[in-house]
DNA sequence: AACGGCATTTTTGTATACAGACTCGACCAG
DNA sequence: CTGGTCGAGTCTGTATACAAAAATGCCGTT
């Protein structure tokens, strides 16, 4: 594998991991020790993830750690459910085709299958998670725009969007059961407004699905030791 | 200044401008002697014009000037409006203070004098282009959302966005008086809805202004010799 | 004349050396 | 004891050297 991509991907799992304290400023030679290469690929891997938004430039040069308030991703889930509702909007009005539309269809279905089983495995979490990062990028598809499709991958890396955080967050709160099931219904709702061209609806129900996401990482955050043990969590300050 | 910021700059422009042919490969040794610094800052701008979307990422290795299908275009304009509609609900939301709403109205007070002239000439276009600017700006800046804010930097640089294509296309469309006098009703509807703390018609005001721009682009798009007066418009594939 | 394979030559990716800027700490003066 | 200043050490930014990969063009073959 290439050099500067192995940089990369190891740089954002150990800022995501927490194996970098969050806030820290980051030295290229260190890094370069850590990851095993030299300072350029560093160097290339740095200017990446400060466009993605992990790191911060610092004034005097070099890279900082970055740390999020909680409302920075509140508004990062809210911006990514209007950019997910636009996408939306997109695959209302652009007329699915039957094929596309059995796909989504066929996510959905997944996702009442994990459902179906009486006590939720961790498992269960891991295959939901699976199926509902298809079944949104099966909606980014449907937009037919490419431009869409590369701009949803230029917002803000989520630090908390692994699967893993997902399972922990999931296997923590006793809602989940009940957070889970009105997601599904969104999906739904989702399916048939897409399905009969309503770009409004569609595009309403995905910003409305968000804003669930928004509701339910308040209710993560507000147990004291989540940040312990959700990774990505310790890149917030909590407000 | 540093070589870094001075070879991002540079390449910038020179894509902009048509200094170098849309669609080309660019190779590090000829760029490092067109901008007079090493390989090494030139790479780091590469990287980065990548992440801008102005540049691609050839699969063997090195850098393509990206050409734009025209509905690439459109549909990063109403993704910009989209973004600029979240915004606008957030400035209306979260209760703009007196001193920001009266910037606002300075702003938009300027380009009413503008727009008195009976001819406007291409300092009017000029002051018009710089005061509309200002006024988005306000918007986003009203939106207290740093992350907002942030993200919208990170669409697609619009090929374009300039200054000197804004006075060339309005300078050149007959119907530039009116589509003018457009835009500037949906900036006081804009702020009205601000004002009066209506997020969801200042959101919807902002979104229709984009796809005004849209209609806008698609007229000057229809002139056959529009690519070549235009810099910036070259980077656009006709359909 | 067209196509394929081979050699040449450029180009990228990577590593590293060097100079200037900055940081941090120790030491000295008040 | 506190504050400032100086200096050693480290880091960034930049340039450049080198090897592997890719593109190019040429020649022979069909």
């Amino acid at each position: 594998m290439q050099q500067r991509i192995k940089a990369v991907l190891r740089l954002r799992e150990m800022i995501l991991d927490g194996e970098l304290a969050a806030g820290s400023r980051l030295s290229e030679p260190m890094l370069a020790e850590l990851i095993q290469v030299s300072r350029t690929p560093v160097r290339v891997a740095l200017v990446q993830l400060e466009h993605e938004g992990l790191l911060e430039l610092l004034p005097g040069g070099g890279y900082r750690i970055r740390v999020f308030a909680e409302k920075d991703i509140f508004d990062a889930i809210e911006l990514r459910g209007t950019y997910e509702g636009l996408c939306a909007r997109y695959a209302a009005e652009s007329g699915a085709s039957a094929l596309e539309l059995e796909r989504l269809a066929g996510h959905i279905a997944g996702i009442d299958e994990v459902l179906e089983s009486d006590q939720l495995s961790e498992g269960d979490f891991l295959r939901y998670m699976e199926i509902n990062q298809q079944l949104h990028d099966c909606v980014i598809d449907m937009a037919h725009s490419p431009m869409l499709a590369e701009a949803m991958n230029r917002i803000v890396t989520l630090p908390f969007a692994s699967p893993s955080a997902f399972v922990l967050v999931h296997a923590e709160i006793p809602e989940s059961r009940h957070v889970l099931t009105i997601a599904q219904h969104q999906h739904h709702s989702l399916y048939e407004a897409i399905a009969d061209g309503e770009g409004s609806r569609a595009e309403a129900i995905a910003r409305e699905h968000a804003r669930s996401a928004k509701r339910n990482l308040q209710i993560v955050l507000r147990q004291q030791d989540a940040m312990d043990r959700v990774p990505g969590l310790q890149l917030i300050k909590r407000g």
